[in-house]
DNA sequence: CCGTTCAGTCGAATCCATTCGACAGTGTTC
DNA sequence: GAACACTGTCGAATGGATTCGACTGAACGG
C-alpha cells in the first residue's frame, strides 16, 4: 500500500512537509503543495486509518446499536438506520452497525479499542442497561427514544405524549365520541417500549378530559393473531367510531379485517395511526398516520453526537432531550362518523 | 485508556511478555500468564484497534455495502443485513455498514486506508461498476447477488431460473393452464437486476415447453399504481387462474385488489410469491411464496468471505458461484383452478 | 563438571501519520 | 548593516501492539 512516505518521494520532499501540505496547517509554498497532490493524485494515496487513528485518537467512525427485535416492525428500523449512516458519511464518518445480543459488552468493547468516536443507539428502552456503560466511556452517546434517565446522554425522540392526545383531539374535532386505541403487544412493552405507555396514557387523560370513551388494548403484533384480535376489539365495541392504532401490524392487518367485517373507511370507521410514511405508503389501504419521522430523528441524533466529538464538548455539558413535534399525515381515511 | 504497557507494569513483566501471555505464541509460565490475565481483567483492557491494526494489517471489520433504492422493497434489505452483521460478530468481526451513494469510491477510500478486511455487497447488478474497483483491491469480496462477470468474487445468490420453473411447474401440477407472472418494475431491470429477467425467461422457457399461457408484465413497486396495474392483468386476461408475483409490492397490494373484485385466493386465483419469509408474514393475506432466504446468504457470503481473509487465499484462487435452491413455502394460496 | 539445550523473558524495531521544535534563507526595519 | 520576523522545510518523537533476536538460568547428558 502506499503511504505517505512514498508520496513524499514522489514529490521529493520530506514526510512531514508532504503532510502539512496535505492538512494545511502550516504554509507549504504552492509549487510544493501542488507536487504533493500530483502525486497523492497519481499514487492514489489515502492516509492508513489505523496509523491515523492512533496518532490522533480519532477514528471517525460512529458506533450504531440498532437491536433487531423480533416482534418489533422491521421496515421502520432501516429508516433509522439510512437516516443515520448517511447523514454519518456527509460529515465524515463511517458507521459501524451492531446488532450484538450482549450490547454492554459491545459498548465496552467499543469504547475501550478505541474502534469508535461516539454511539448512537436506536430503540432505547426505559431502563436500557447499555446507558450505565454509555455514561462512563469517554466517547458521546446519543439515543434516539427517550429512557427513564437520559442523563448524561442526547435523546431524540418523537414526543408520544403530544401524539396519543393529537389522535384524540382529530377524531374528536371529526365528532367520534366513542373510540378504540390498539397498542403494540405488552411484551414489547415490557422489554422497555415505555413510548407504548407515553402514548396511551396520554390519549386516555385527553378521552377523558373531553368525555369520550376510548378503549385501549394491546394487540400481537403479527398475523394471523393480529387480525382475530382486531376482530375482538370490534366486535366488543360496535359503538365505537374511531381505531387509533399504535401498532404497525394492525395497520398491516386491518384492510383484510374491513373487508371481512363489510366495513370501509372512512365511511364506516375512521383511522389514524402512528408509524413511518414508508410504512404506510406500501400498505393497501393508506391509513392517515402520525408519521415517526425516523430519518429525522436519525439526523438529529448525528449532528447533535458529531458536535460533541468535535467540538469536543465537555461530556459534563449539558445535554439535549428534544422530543419533535408530531404531524398528522392525512390520507384520507378520517371523516366524521357515520349518522347513528 | 489502559495500555498493554499498564498492564505489563501492573503483572510486573515487560510489555512483550504481557502480549506473549496474551496471545499464546509464545510458551509463558503459568504463573506470569495468570498475573497477566488478572491485570487486564482489574485493568479492563482492551487492545487498541488502531494500533493493532497498524501492526497486524488486519482490522477485523467486514464492509457491507448496502444500496438503499427507494423503490426496491425495504424490509428485504434489513435481512440481508441482519445475516451479515450476525454471522460476522460471531466469527469475531465488526460491520462497517456503507451507503455510499459513490460505491466506487467508497470501495477505494475503505482499501486504501486499510479500515477494512474485506467487502461484502448487496443487491450487485448484472453490471455493477463496484466489481471493477473490487476486483483491483488487495481485500477479497463476497456479492449476494449473481452479477454478469463473477470473475475473481465469490457469489452467492438464489436461483433464480429455478425459481422461475418452479413457480410454473407447481401451479401446472395444480391443474392451472393460463397464468399471469408479474415482475418488478422494468428500471429495477435497467438498473441491473438481472435476476427479473433470468426468473421470468425460465419461467416462460418452461411454459412454453408445458404448452400454458404465461402473459408476462412489469409492474410499479409500491401504491397506488402498483394497485391499477394488477387490476389491468387481471381485466386483461379473464382466463387467467394462476398469479405469479415476483415483485414485493404486488404481493401488499393484492389484498385490496382481490378485494374490490370480489375474488379470493385460492378459490378464485392461486397466487404464488418469490420475497422473504418475513416478508410474507407481515402481509394482511398470506400468499405462498419462495423464501429468498436473504439470512442464508449473508450467512454464507460472509463465511466464505473470512475464510479468504483468514485463510488468506490467494485472490487468484478458484472462486465460488453459490445458486441456492428454491424452496415454496405453502401458505394455502395455491388450489386447483375453480371448475370451468 | 563442562557444554548444550530449551523454556521463559526482555529490549528494540516496526507499522504509518502527525506534529513539535529547529533551522536556513529571505525580506523588513531602524 | 545589524537585528528581527517570517516562510518554508526538515528531523525526530509519538501513539500502542506485535514480533524478532538475544539473553538468562536451570536441567540434562556424557
Amino acid at each position: 500500500m502506499v503511504t505517505i512516505g512514498d508520496v513524499a518521494k514522489a514529490a521529493g520532499v520530506s514526510r512531514s512537509t508532504a503532510s502539512y501540505a496535505l492538512s494545511g496547517k502550516r504554509s507549504i509554498s504552492p509549487e510544493v503543495t501542488q507536487r504533493v497532490l500530483d502525486a497523492v493524485a497519481e499514487l492514489g494515496y489515502t492516509p492508513n486509518a489505523g496509523a491515523r487513528a492512533l496518532r490522533t485518537s480519532q477514528t471517525r467512525v460512529l458506533a450504531l446499536f440498532a437491536q433487531f427485535v423480533e416482534d418489533e416492525f422491521a421496515p421502520a428500523m432501516l429508516e433509522y438506520i439510512k437516516g443515520v449512516t448517511d447523514t454519518a458519511r456527509e460529515l465524515g464518518y463511517d458507521t459501524l452497525l451492531v446488532s450484538d445480543d450482549d450490547g454492554v459488552g459491545a459498548v465496552q468493547r467499543l469504547a475501550r479499542s478505541r474502534m469508535v468516536d461516539g454511539f448512537v443507539l436506536l430503540n432505547v428502552a426505559e431502563d436500557d442497561d447499555r446507558l450505565e456503560p454509555l455514561r462512563q466511556v469517554p466517547q458521546p452517546g446519543a439515543l434516539v427514544g427517550l429512557p427513564g434517565d437520559p442523563s448524561g446522554l442526547d435523546v431524540f425522540d418523537l414526543d408520544f405524549e403530544a401524539s396519543g392526545r393529537m389522535m384524540v383531539d382529530e377524531m374528536h374535532a371529526l365528532g367520534h365520541r366513542e373510540m378504540i386505541l390498539v397498542s403494540q403487544p405488552e411484551d414489547v412493552v415490557e422489554r422497555g417500549g415505555a413510548y407504548v405507555w407515553r402514548l396511551a396514557d396520554a390519549a386516555k387523560d385527553r378521552a377523558a378530559s373531553l368525555g369520550i370513551e376510548l378503549h385501549h388494548y394491546f394487540a400481537a403484533s403479527s398475523q394471523p393473531q393480529i387480525g382475530e384480535d382486531l376482530h375482538r376489539f370490534l366486535d366488543a365495541h360496535p359503538g365505537a367510531t374511531a381505531l387509533l392504532l399504535n401498532n404497525e401490524g394492525a395497520a398491516a392487518a386491518l384492510p383484510a379485517v374491513l373487508h371481512a367485517r363489510g366495513l370501509s373507511a372512512p365511511e364506516d370507521l375512521s383511522v389514524v395511526g402512528r408509524y413511518s410514511d414508508v410504512f404506510a405508503r406500501t400498505f393497501s389501504l393508506p391509513f392517515s398516520a402520525i408519521d415517526s419521522a425516523a430519518d429525522r430523528l436519525g439526523r438529529h441524533a448525528v449532528h447533535q453526537l458529531v458536535g460533541r466529538i468535535e467540538g469536543s464538548l465537555d461530556k459534563a455539558s449539558p445535554h439535549t432531550v428534544e422530543l419533535i413535534a408530531p404531524e398528522v399525515h392525512d390520507r384520507g381515511s378520517m371523516a366524521a362518523p357515520p349518522a347513528a
